[in-house]
DNA sequence: TCTGGGGTCCTAGGACCC
DNA sequence: TCTGGGGTCCTAGGACCC
């Protein structure tokens, strides 16, 4: 079993691009004040930046950073190109994100197993890797199961390679702490850290039944198998969509309902084009709602058969919000959809939508969660100096570094926002 | 200016059915 | 007439992953 996981991928996806970054900072991630932190260069995790951190803290920590928002477009594209080198070792590869993967080369018909052979494989991988998205590092770990492959992977990065002799597997996972087995987050951790269980070694003195008690049926069983490293889950190559959803954070809380409606609606709508597009259909809409005290809540309701169709997801999201007392402010709205078919019923009953409906998307404020048409990182276009991309923007300027993949640090500039010589790319223009 | 977005899986209680 | 038991569906919340 091999896995990768591409180092710091978003932001190296970024400095590869953007020549003046490399060897610098940069954080990928949310911009606004309540965003946080995706991806950290290793530059900037010297500065103590990690994933998940708010950006507002990692500013504090780093601030001659680069801060981004993502280009997901670029990401796909250098996730596929590496996905594709991978399905070229074995037809079983499962995606785990845009930068793991897992690969049961068993399955592709490996012709050698020792522990040399596989590590000259991994090494090949890398470079191959690297050769075709134009830099990109990833970390490889290979052992005989999905978890041991994993942590391996984990071990030594970046552009790391750790291979794990069979048999040598409970060694290298006894002095670990419980935190390195996926699925043991906090609270876990916490829970085992209270029967004075810390690392892997103290897990394996734990019965199953008392770990079932701690834990819980699944996660305990699960645990127990998983601290012997006995792992026998396959590589599951093709997994089916079990729902789609959308949620944003709104820069400031909303109150006024028909803002909060307008704003719904139109998550509803993206949400059914989103099952449209993918042929899909489903019969439970929920909606999210976190209050402005970070409070969570949710509500949904099953429709009798499945639906695509934006104005019964809307009517239905609209409804179930409507349960909810969002007087105290709504910082993020979401809507989803599960208990998906890859049919649609047929419309017997055309929906006539009111006009209450129709004209609820008209009360929207600016766009959220961002109204800034120029988001630093974007890829941007200039009649005269050509491409390059946007170091910030505010009081009605905007400032590029004209620079590509291939070109060298390059110039800055500045322009009006509304300067019609400069064009964004990768943006639908309106 | 504390705390994203898109997911998956699990649990627990109540309704309902046999 | 003093209280079954299992299975499935639905809802709400929570843990976790990247």
């Amino acid at each position: 079993m091999l896995h990768l996981d591409l180092d710091a991928f978003f932001a190296s996806v970024e400095q590869r691009d953007k020549p003046s970054l490399r060897g610098k900072p940069v954080v990928v991630g949310g911009v606004g004040g309540r965003g946080v932190v995706a991806t950290a260069s290793y530059e900037a995790r010297a500065f103590g930046v990690h994933s998940a951190m708010p950006t507002a803290e990692a500013r504090r920590r780093c601030p001659h950073a680069a801060f981004l928002t993502g280009r997901f477009h670029a990401y796909q594209e250098a996730s596929a190109t590496v996905m594709a080198l991978l399905r070229e070792l074995s037809p079983l590869v499962e995606p785990l994100s845009l930068d793991e993967a897992f690969v049961d080369l068993a399955a592709g018909g490996l012709a050698e197993t020792s522990v040399d052979a596989v590590a000259a494989l991994a090494r090949r991988l890398k470079d191959d890797v690297a050769q075709a998205t134009g830099g990109i590092t990833g970390s490889v770990g290979v052992a005989t199961s999905k978890l041991v492959a994993k942590i391996a992977s984990d071990l030594d990065k970046p552009d790391g390679l750790v291979v794990v002799a069979p048999g040598s597997e409970l060694d290298l996972l006894r002095p670990m702490q419980v935190t390195v087995i996926p699925g043991v987050g906090p609270a876990t951790a916490e829970r085992l850290r209270r029967i004075g269980v810390h690392t892997v070694a103290d897990l394996l003195e734990i019965s199953e039944e008392e770990l079932v008690r701690v834990v819980g049926q699944a996660h305990g069983r699960g645990l127990f198998w998983l601290a012997r490293a006995e792992d026998d889950r396959p590589v599951v190559a093709e997994r089916e969509t079990k729902s789609v959803s959308i949620e944003d954070t709104y820069e400031t809380d909303h109150v006024d309902r028909r803002v909060l409606d307008g704003l719904i609606g139109r998550q509803a709508a993206k949400v059914a084009e989103r099952l449209r597009a993918a042929k899909l259909s489903g019969r439970t809409v929920t909606v999210k709602i976190r209050l402005h005290d970070f409070s969570t809540h949710t509500r949904s309701s099953t429709l009798p058969a499945p639906t695509d169709d934006g104005r019964v997801v809307s009517r239905l999201a609209r409804s179930l919000l409507g349960e909810v007392d969002t007087s105290g402010g709504v910082r993020l709205l979401g809507v989803g959809v599960s208990g998906l078919a890859d049919w649609i019923q047929e419309d017997l009953f055309a929906d006539e939508s009111s006009a209450e409906e129709e004209a609820a998307g008209d009360l929207l404020p600016t766009s959220p969660p961002m109204s800034a048409e120029w988001r630093p990182g974007m890829d941007v276009e200039h009649e005269a100096h050509g491409r390059g991309w946007v170091w910030g923007s505010g009081k009605g300027v905007v400032t590029v570094r004209f620079e590509t993949a291939l070109s060298g640090p390059g110039k800055v500039l500045s322009f009006a926002v509304d300067d019609p010589a400069l064009t964004s790319l990768h943006r639908p223009r309106r």
